[in-house]
DNA sequence: CTCCCGATAT
DNA sequence: ATATCAGGAG
């Protein structure tokens, strides 16, 4: 991992605003992914890739219930799995998938989620984006920060990075050196939040965005 | 770079 | 009909 890249005052106070305003919008904002255990946290979120939250969440309740841990799941049939999961897109990968990540828990980590992102990137389906995700919601770990299709849209169109919205590791890097870390896991969800209800992809709400006298947005 | 892929919004 | 959704692997 590169060293992060340098900060100005101006940008990380800047940055430090936005944060403030953002809480104070979205007090709620928290992972709208359901689950009961770090393991389901990281089935959901394999399942979560090109897919809504809101669909996963309607598949994993009948996942759960069958397949609740890392022993049973690695056990499942694979079939089994995909009809379990096809609503959420992808579903040949994604089965294959979880099956194989509750089989490298059991293999080796003994059986529960580990909690590096070196080690959680090593599970099928999982990278870093996966392993932040887990890391910051069921262990309250900020090792390194969630870029999303939302925190990577964000980031480029409130200027807190260069690179194209695409380019993860980069934009990761950026937010990294702009925010303290212990803000990370948050931020992610504040990001999400205004992501969903105002920044949106298609058609984004600029007009009556409560945030636009600070996006460079507002002058393009 | 391509492929994986169903559900929903526009 | 097209774009997008808490991406990841080959």
């Amino acid at each position: 991992m590169p060293a992060a890249p340098k900060k100005t005052a101006n940008e990380k106070a800047r940055a430090r605003r936005l944060y403030a305003k953002l809480d104070a919008l979205y007090p709620d904002a928290k992972c709208a992914l359901h689950f009961d255990s770090p393991f389901q946290l990281l089935v959901a979120t394999i399942l979560s890739a090109q897919c809504t939250d809101e669909a996963v969440n309607k598949a994993t309740p009948a996942l759960f219930a069958k397949y609740p841990t890392p022993a049973k799941m690695a056990d499942a049939k694979v079939e089994d799995l995909e009809k379990l999961v096809k609503t959420c897109g992808f579903y040949r990968n994604k089965a294959k998938n979880i099956k194989a990540a509750a089989a490298g828990i059991m293999e080796d980590f003994d059986g529960e989620v580990p909690q590096t992102i070196e080690d959680l990137i090593t599970l099928p389906g999982a990278a870093r984006k996966t392993a932040n995700v887990v890391l910051g919601n069921a262990f309250g770990i900020n090792e390194g920060m969630v870029v999303d299709t939302h925190i990577g849209r964000l980031s480029v169109r409130l200027g807190f990075t260069q690179h194209d919205s695409k380019n993860a590791v980069k934009i990761e890097q950026d937010l990294m050196a702009l925010f303290p870390r212990k803000t990370w896991t948050q931020l992610a969800h504040l990001f999400i939040a205004h992501g969903r209800a105002v920044c949106k992809a298609q058609r984004p709400a600029c007009d009556t965005c409560p945030i636009k006298r600070s996006c460079p947005q507002k002058s393009l």
